[in-house]
RNA sequence: GCCCUGAUGGCGGAAUUGGUAGACGCGCUGGACUCAAAAUCCAGUGGCCUUUAAAGCCGUGCGGGUUCGAUUCCCGCUUGGGGCACCA
């Protein structure tokens, strides 16, 4: 009888399909665990074998938790909206609908192939009008709210209201409030929506038509696409992310993540405790106070001029009239330059004076102000005072224009180079004299805000999220806009908002986004928001409506949030710190301050996958010629490296009449061979089409069955850490499981028995029971299946058939390979899927042996062994080990002054 | 420049976190079965010295240190990967 894995894994993928095995419901009777992955991108390529790696572990854990009697959430849906299905349908006309279709289609059938234990009743997808319904809900409750920073959450706007008609808040009087029209209390309510409407500096990408997240861009190019991006002043609808910095950075103490991952999203967020230091300014003889931040207070009597960012509101009117010109033609040129050309350039030194001047608060003294753009005008105050003896693009500055350089510590030199370390003894510095710096931080602090200089700010460089899109496929806003221009969100009842059909996904010939071609997109008579969403709309909160797909009444009732609660398993690529993994948490403490969810923090634990690289195989051809020489013999000619498919190697070793077929231009290749055969060199790259080293999980499961390949998978290396594909190593996994078959049939059939077993066998199995629960709780799954692949040679080698011992190993199995699993317990006589089954016991005993052979060692040389309880005490060890001296055994000399013993392992005398 | 993170045989990787380094798998070598091949099974496999064996020496990127004992801890480098980058 043999392991026939094809007719085995397709079989129970029908049956589970049929019984819905993993379909879960909310169970107060049992402890819940949710085990969630990081939902891809529907693409039209496919999976390849890097892909379901994360899944594959996420799975053996959720089955895992399931035997140990826990109810598991394991779901899956698709992130479908984005822009390369919309970028498909611009070029070929064909609805990005129908590609997302197709391409999910294709991916549930390559995911089925692997034997998942989704509940796939929970399927959601992000483009579906009954999920975007949700989000579109979450954007008019965020529109409907502000952050309150006393109680330091998120409230109804209807309380900002009603504090301005009382007392009034912030700039605006209660008696301006009830004076202002509609128009302008909604234009001073948009200044503190969660979700509002505001000018700032966008990222816009021409290539694509749209504006960019802060995280879809990189060095100057769209993340998607790699087209360039500019820096452009525009009217969009933005999330106040900014608000949540601080909770957002301090909550990630309690989250079980990488180290790493939490340091970047540290960074992300970028928290700076500083100072705001009010500057008088005089230009043209008009006075004006303006705001400085700096981390740096200390160094206040070596401020030596002041910068403005050339976007900055205050460059108008602090420009003198003579200067008029020359400042205009400057940020002219400031502004042209894109995105990359600004990164290219971060060290060249620009600017141009401004006519005006700056009073130093603390030294009465006048410092010219200058305009450059190496000062931001998204971060502090788009202002700061310069430092240059002790601050480094100050100190460039200083140089290219001439201006004082003033050191403040004491025996510093300047030189060369400022000096921006933070110790050293103060000097130059009036009342901070004779301090250390950090003591003068502080101190210079206190003084400002005695003084009314200013006061103590924290800032973070964590941005607000630019949340619209000029895009089709993304979900409508659901905001339509008044005669006045006023932006009105539309009632609940109006959800979901769908996308209209449209002629063409391309832009309008005007430049506006393709919503404008829509016929007659409008509501109740007024026309609709024409931009979209982003793709991380979609994204934040789906983990949310996992619990409650069909909820048509809410995102997620209460009984299923408060049953749920959060993610506590999440594995996905560290591609997503930035991004989705900071706006879900945002997203998630928003609907928390609401009341809407219970847990504040949407993710418990998160493993971050390694990435799966190719393995490419190249052959060397001679330049000029058709002939191909191996790899041990290129050096002796001069040859051009080609990328050869890696399905016509085998062992580095070339197919050649594989190869002579694959290209045409091949079809006479020569071959200068090395001990007959052809060897190809090789090297590990991302896995692409391009560099034909592709591995299709569809292939693997073929050749050598889906169980294989999850072993395989995680037998590769730890999980965490990024690896190159070899399918080389696979058969020693299809072997391991041969083997196991054959522990319970032989030729003619199943040949388990009831017979008792051994303390031996028994031992065997106890033994894998203890390393895969310690194992499996730190994700170590490949020495788990080391561990299986030992028992198994061991069961066999004592030629065990027993059902005592095969039963529970074919439990301890399922997660791993749960279709060779599943149908061996059915032949053990079990009508319930397996995953019904519970873990097994661990019985300790049978990992404890009565006696150990210690080593023996003398200042760390071994000498000779001893038999010894395993629990002996240390005063236990020394008399054994002196009895030795009786027997003849005594090899040491001089007197024992220490004994080490290391339980089970090993003693070590320490002699003198 | 700053911050993470890794470096162990021919290869992927183990090592109970300070205790016999190289588990397990791949590959390779030899053997058994076979007319033969595949499959399967058995044995060997870090390096050096040695006819062989025993024994020994060297070995976890490099250089120091702590310790009876270091892949593991500390200090200083080299190097691969990732992130941030005019953030005042």
């Amino acid at each position: 009888m043999d392991y026939d894995f094809k007719s085995i894994e397709s079989k129970w993928q029908a049956r589970w399909a049929a019984e819905k095995t993993f379909r879960v419901s909310e169970d107060p009777a049992k402890p819940k665990y949710y085990v969630l992955d990081m939902f891809p991108y529907p693409s039209g390529a496919g999976l390849h074998v890097g892909h379901p790696l994360g899944y594959i572990a996420s799975d053996i854990f959720s089955r895992y938790k399931r035997l140990k009697g826990f109810n598991v959430l394991h779901p899956m849906g698709y992130d479908a909206f984005g822009l390369p299905a919309e970028q498909y349908a611009i070029q070929t006309g064909q609805h990005p609908e129908v590609t997302t279709e197709r391409n999910i289609a294709r991916y549930r059938e390559q995911l089925d192939r692997i034997g998942f234990s989704y509940d796939w009743d929970r399927e959601i997808r992000t483009c579906d009008p009954g999920y975007y319904k949700w989000t579109q809900w979450a954007f008019l409750q965020m529109f409907d709210s502000w952050y309150d920073p006393d109680l330091d959450k998120a409230r109804p706007i209807s309380e900002l209201v009603s504090r301005f008609e009382t007392t009034g808040y912030e700039d605006v009087s209660a008696e301006r409030w009830k004076a202002a029209s509609e128009k302008e209390k909604s234009d001073i309510l948009m200044r503190y929506r969660i979700a509002y409407q505001g000018e700032t500096s966008v990222n816009w990408c021409e290539g694509l038509g749209t504006v960019l997240a802060n995280d879809e861009v990189k060095d100057g190019l769209s993340v998607r696409g790699g087209f360039p991006v500019e820096q452009k002043k525009m009217t969009q609808w933005q999330l106040r992310v900014s608000a949540y910095a601080g909770r957002l950075l301090d909550s990630l103490e309690k989250l079980d993540w990488t180290d790493s991952l939490k340091e970047m999203q540290r960074n992300w967020i970028g928290r700076s405790e500083g100072t705001e230091m009010v500057f008088n300014t005089v230009c043209d003889g008009r006075e004006l106070p303006i705001t400085i931040f700096t981390t740096r207070a200390d160094t206040i009597y070596g401020v030596t001029f002041m910068v403005l960012a050339p976007e900055s509101e205050l460059v108008e009117s602090l420009t003198a009239a003579d200067r008029k010109a020359e400042v205009e033609q400057y940020i002219q040129a400031v502004k042209k330059k894109t995105e990359r050309e600004r990164i290219a350039e971060t060290r060249t030194v620009t600017g141009v004076f401004a006519g005006s001047y700056g009073i130093n608060p603390v030294t009465g003294e006048k410092i010219p102000i200058w305009i450059s753009e190496y000062v931001l005008a998204g971060y502090g105050t788009g202002a700061i005072m310069a430092v240059p003896a002790h601050d480094s693009r100050d100190y460039a500055f200083a140089k290219k224009f001439g201006l004082p350089i003033v050191p403040l510590i004491e025996g510093c030199d300047v030189s060369q180079e400022s000096f921006d370390a933070k110790d050293g003894i103060m000097c130059n510095s009036g009342f901070l004299n004779g301090m250390t710096v950090k003591q003068a931080i502080e101190a210079a602090k206190d003084y400002v805000e005695a003084h009314g200089l200013g006061r103590r700010k924290t800032n973070y460089r964590l941005r607000d999220a630019i949340f619209s899109r000029q895009r089709y496929w993304g979900e409508p806003f659901p905001v339509c806009y008044k005669p006045d221009g006023t932006p009105t969100p539309l009632p609940l009842s109006a959800l979901p908002l769908r996308l209209p059909e449209i002629d063409s996904f391309k832009p309008s010939p005007d430049g506006q986004p393709p919503l404008s071609r829509a016929k007659d997109w409008t509501w109740d008579g007024y026309p609709l928001e024409k931009s979209t969403m982003p793709g991380f709309a979609g994204s934040s909160a789906y983990y949310l409506r996992y619990m409650d797909p069909h909820n048509d009444e809410a995102l997620v009732s209460r009984e299923a949030d408060e049953y749920w609660r959060n993610v506590d398993l999440y594995i996905g690529g560290t591609e997503h710190a930035t991004g989705h993994l900071i706006y879900s948490r945002f997203w998630n403490k928003f609907l928390y301050d609401r009341g809407w969810v219970c847990e504040d923090e949407p993710f418990r634990k998160l493993i971050n996958q390694g990435m799966i690289q190719g393995r490419s195989n190249f052959v060397y051809r001679l330049v000029g010629t058709n002939t191909f020489v191996s790899l041990g013999l290129k050096d002796k000619y001069e040859t051009t490296e080609i990328h050869v498919d890696i399905n016509l190697v085998h062992n580095d070793r070339l197919d050649l009449e594989g190869f002579r077929r694959w290209r045409p231009d091949f079809a006479d290749a020569e071959f200068i061979l090395e001990d007959g055969e052809y060897i190809c060199g090789w090297a590990v790259e991302k896995m692409s089409k391009s560099m034909y080293n592709v591995v299709n999980p569809d292939d693997i499961c073929d050749r050598y069955g889906a169980d294989t390949l999850r072993l395989y998978e995680m037998f590769l290396g730890p999980l965490e850490q990024s690896k190159p594909w070899d399918t080389k190593g696979i058969d020693g996994v299809a072997r391991f499981l041969k083997k196991l078959w054959r522990l319970y049939t032989d030729r003619e059939g199943f040949i388990v028995t009831d017979d008792k077993p051994t303390p031996a066998e028994l031992k065997v199995l106890h033994r894998l029971i203890g390393k895969e629960q310690e194992d499996i709780e730190s994700f170590s799954y490949n020495t788990t299946i080391s561990a299986f692949m030992i028992a198994v040679g061991e069961l066999t080698a004592l030629n065990c058939h027993k059902r005592e011992i095969l039963e529970p190993l074919c439990v301890l199995l399922s997660p791993f390979a749960p279709h060779i699993a599943e149908e061996l317990w059915e032949m053990l006589g079990h009508a319930e899927s397996v995953s019904f089954a519970r873990f097994p016991e661990y019985v300790a005993a049978w990992t404890v042996e009565d006696n150990v052979t210690y080593p023996v060692q003398f200042n760390g040389k071994m000498r000779f062994t001893v038999d010894l309880p395993k629990s002996a005490s240390p005063a236990e060890v020394e008399a054994a080990v002196r009895g030795m001296e009786q027997t003849g055994r005594w090899v040491g000399a001089g007197q024992i002054v220490k004994v080490v013993v290391v339980p089970g392992r090993i003693i070590n005398i320490v002699v003198k």
